[in-house]
Order: C-alpha cells, then structure tokens, then sequence
DNA sequence: ATGAGAATGATAACGCATTCTCATCTATGA
DNA sequence: TCATAGATGAGAATGCGTTATCATTCTCAT
C-alpha cells in the first residue's frame, strides 16, 4: 500500500495550523488538532509535523529560551513576536529595511534572525 | 562561617569569561576554567555560574535552538553573532537605529533580540 | 468483504542539560 | 591546631522534549 497522505488525524493537524494563523508548539498543536479529533495521541502530532516538514508544508521555528515552534512553509521573510506573559508566538509583517551591523574582522554573514517581545492583544489590558 | 566568595574554582571560572570575551554555554566554561584548575567539575560549573548571576556578575544569553549561554552582565545594549560551523556566539557592538515594525492592533512592544548568523574568523576562509 | 500495508495511540525509552546527593576537601575563626 | 560550615567533585537523579515500541485500528486495492 502506498503512504496514507490524508488521514483524519494529519487534516485535523493541518487545520490547527490553518486555524491558529502563528508557529504553534507540539502541545499547542495537539491541544488544536484534539477539537477536531479529541482521541489524537502526542505522537501522533510529532510524527505528522516531521511528515509535514517533510514534505515541505511546515517548517521549524526555533526561539531564544522555549521549544522549536513549527509554522506553515512557503511565506515571505518575516519575524516573530512573543508574548512575555502567554508565550505565544506570532508572525509579523516585513524586516528591517537595511541595516549593517558591523562585523568583526574576517566575520561573514549569511542570515539574521529578529524577535519582537511584549504582550499580545489578549494579554495587555 | 560566612560564604565563601573567591575559591580557586570561581576565580578560574571568572577568568575564563574574561579570556574568552564573548558569551559561554556551562561546557565552554568547563573547558576554559580547567586551564587553570584542571580537577574543575561540572557541578562546581552550574553552581559558580548561577552564583555570579545572582551576584550580577554574569547574565544568562538565551538563542535559538541552543542552550543557554552566560555573559559578563552590565554591557550597554548588543547582539550577538552566532558561527553556523563552530556555533560559538560573539557579541555584535550597537543595534538598530530606529525600527518601527508593524505590530497588530491591541499589542504592545517591550523589548527585542537580534542575532546575526554566518561563519566566524576561524571558520570562514 | 478481505487482507496486506500503513497509521495510530498509549506508554516506555531516550538524549540532553541541569540539579541533587553525599563523602571529601578547604578555608577561616576560635 | 582544631572545629565547623561551606565548597567541591563524581556520579546519580531529574525534567522535559522528543522518539521508539508494539499491539491495535484503519485504509484501500482487489
């Protein structure tokens, strides 16, 4: 038999991300994919991330301090902002418009990463 | 009897942040303290570092996707560069000028991180 | 409907960074 | 010099995120 691509559990797994619209962690990905199919099992939400990683739908997200966080494939540069309080992760539109940082003799740079911290809508009132 | 704030351990262990100049995971210290008092272990690493930062002395550096990395507290504000082969972290002097990102509506910002990656001096050649 | 192969779910096991345990060593005041 | 509280070092233990195991369930071509 060829690879399953499509099972209830992996469609409830990529509708917790299409739903969340942010970089979700396993946890947050299973606490989402269980309202769609309450008997998932955590391993289940690990092996169908790596899967969708895989196959090029998904991609990590590590951040300073907390697990790698997984968010769907193929979007524009972009960075992210974390929630002091809740530690939620979420996208932000654009980058730095031009911005070189001086470097060390003999340093060369390939890439840079960027991350906002405060409180999201939910937590600041 | 009081506490004891200057053993052979703590002072090798400050002096190999000193020497290296740049930010260290517990291993790094490990490594660079035993130069100077080669029976060090690795408790006595954990401990002397959590006591320098409670003394002020050091503060904890967290990156994605690596542990935790400890650096002399009290520098003006910085980055830090990370070797994609040796992944020894160095700190970057200034930060951005003025970047304004477009948060979404209800956030609120209080601080940022940025890291640079690329290959360092020893590496890139 | 059947059966072979694939996926699942519960749980054990793993890797790793970090912390704890405890016998020993060390430093300092008496 | 001695006594004592603190610090140390080796290794065990812990916690957490992730992966492996394996019996069961599901899927789909026949």
């Amino acid at each position: 038999m060829e690879k399953q691509i499509n099972t209830r559990q992996k469609t409830a797994i990529r509708d917790a991300f299409i739903e969340a619209d942010r970089p979700l962690s396993p946890d947050e990905v299973l606490e989402g994919a269980q309202r769609h199919h309450p008997a998932l099992g955590k391993a289940t939400v690990y092996r169908n991330i790596q899967s969708l990683v895989d196959e090029g739908w998904l991609q990590a997200v590590e951040i300073p301090g907390h697990s790698t966080r997984y968010e769907v494939a193929g979007k524009e540069h972009h960075h992210h902002f974390q929630c002091n309080r809740c530690k939620k992760l979420y996208e932000l539109e654009g980058c730095i418009p031009s911005f070189k940082p001086k470097l060390p003799r003999g340093f060369r740079k390939t890439g840079h990463e960027f991350f906002l911290y405060g409180l999201c809508s939910q937590c600041n009132h």
